[in-house]
DNA sequence: AAACATAATGTAATGGATTACATCATGATT
DNA sequence: AATCATGATGTAATCCATTACATTATGTTT
């Protein structure tokens, strides 16, 4: 590849010439620029942006932490990420956890390395004091799951009330004994649905029982499945279920259709994320739509703001009940 | 954050033994070496990826480029790259074409800014001329999706085969009228696909006929639905349907579904991909593996190879037909 | 016409790390 | 004891682009 002295001597002027043209074009008379930027067209020239970067001290990249891509649920976050950090210049580096913390450590490092400006994180692997601990250094900014902390951002939702309103609504129903599928209470959002639940049941009056209750190792159909087999094979029956993630439910779902209980007349179902699948199951899925796509575009703003040396406020966005079929 | 400078002065030593340290080790005698290594721990020293990218001119960043992520058939490739991608001391950028030539160009662009060592690319927009042209220039690798080029390299399976095998199985169960539904012609394996399906069809003597025919303008649930409802429409009723994406089938599924029509008794529906979803349907999905895992893995070792300079040869791997209950 | 303001361009330092080469000290060889 | 080989460390050039400052040329003001 060319560098900005070829294009220099190809021009017959100094390379800060060539800079100029590029960086502040005012500043070069016509005639010279038209001769540069013609130089650099022969040439092929494109800017190295090791060296733009090394000298200027920044990066255009932004770190995206998340568990797993294979959980469609961050597929719209991750749009909403990668169309406005585009917009502003910014390219995103798509980093899959796995929750592990050595995977999240060697990610993390790269904004220690100065290859990327900034993170968006939405895995609660790594333990808080590490995290806030790279935050009072690094931009960072949290999106859906998130620890209170001052130097730590976030973007998300009322988890807790969002479960409360799925559960109320099922309550409403008539239902009485509905059953959790939930995750590991690493996640800040399993242990806030649970209280959301909890706080429907007490509402109504319904005293919760333990075993109404089933904790995922991870997120996955065939984790949900699992979870719905042990679910029925408690003494007395459940009439209703509400599993924490989209992914979850759906496997729940698969194991009533196989045991042909009838969703919703015998047994009701209902997830949380609107993912797209939730419409294609038979019969649809009732969930919690999360503005996804706009809690990925704000990160973004979040962070950039962070960058540039801002002060942001956090925010927490709108959630909606979907009632479809499963209810 | 602290630069090698700093750790120079702290330690009492120059900025190459801090080097050496880092690098050769062995040349560093013991006592100094504990010095900078202690002087590195207490200034939370690490290397500035930008200095030492720029001074040996390399980048140790894949680009992986796809359509979208929202189709789950690159997760598991994905998933593959980046796993290996890791074990060779690589980090990927993960970017979202959008099957938009201007969304690509953009992302091109970091091989030519040297912020990228290689890509792999699961995209066909970009013309084969500019691809081609690229290869010749930097390392690049195409998986599943691919042109024919002296300099290009790709790893994919034979989908004109596996779609004939799909085709013929679902004519050895006596099925005679099979649409198909199929997306642009922009992709490779769509033509392939429907290579096959039409190479199978005339072996069994069935004449084909244009109406059997859909053309999906994307890969998507919806518009599975709507190829599915366009089919459904025409004069003489099909008995099986065979979907180049799990997604387009999935959403057929859907709509035969809704319209009360059984599957498979009334009409036979299979998929290609074998993506996750396609266990949790009603019924559960007849389609096509692919090794993807396997696929990213390769396509890593293959862009490494040419990073480093060696010659590559290209793969295609088997697939495999998996017989589910939707045929 | 002298003095000065302004525009256009060049020179050279800079950012952080690597490494060829130079230097110095130490111990081995004869 | 003089010479040399070896090991340890330092000096300075280098990668590429940016930019403060210096320089030169041109036009304006009185």
């Amino acid at each position: 590849m060319a560098t900005i002295q070829d294009v220099a001597k190809h021009a017959g002027v100094s390379v800060a010439t060539v800079s100029r043209v590029l960086n502040t074009p005012s500043a070069v008379a016509e005639f010279t620029r038209e001769k540069v930027e013609q130089a650099m067209q022969e040439l092929d020239y494109s800017p190295s942006l090791l060296g733009r970067n090394l000298r200027n001290s920044e990066s255009r990249m932004l770190l995206v932490l998340l568990p797993k891509v294979s959980n469609p649920f961050y597929l719209r976050i991750v749009e909403g990420i990668e169309e406005t950090a585009l917009d502003y210049g910014y390219n995103i580096l798509l980093c899959q956890t796995h929750t592990k913390l050595e995977r999240e450590k060697i990610y993390f490092n790269l904004l220690k390395n100065q290859l990327a400006a900034g993170a968006i994180t939405m895995d609660p692997t790594i333990s808080q004091e590490i995290l806030s601990d790279m935050a009072r250094q690094f931009p960072i900014v949290q999106c859906s799951e998130y620890d209170r902390d001052q130097n730590l951002s976030y973007v998300t939702i009322d988890s807790e009330l969002a479960a409360y309103h799925v559960t109320k609504f099922l309550l409403k129903q008539g239902h009485r004994r509905i059953g959790l599928i939930n995750v590991g209470k690493q996640f800040l959002y399993a242990r806030d649905r649970e209280k959301g639940y909890l706080r429907a049941l007490k509402e109504f009056g319904v005293e919760f029982e333990e075993d109404w209750c089933y904790y995922a190792d991870d997120v996955s159909f065939e984790l949900g499945q699992l979870a719905m087999r042990s679910l029925l094979n408690k003494k007395k029956a459940l009439t209703a279920v509400f599993a924490v993630s989209d992914l979850l439910a759906i496997g729940a779902l698969k194991e009533l259709n196989m045991q042909g209980i009838c969703v919703p007349n015998d047994m009701a179902v209902a997830g949380f994320d609107k993912i797209d699948f939730t419409n294609m199951t038979h019969p649809t899925l009732t969930t919690v739509a999360q503005p996804t796509y706009k809690m990925g575009c704000i990160s973004v703003d979040m962070l950039v703001k962070k960058i540039q040396g801002n002060k942001v406020e956090d925010v927490i966005l709108e959630h909606e009940l979907i009632i479809r079929e499963s209810t």
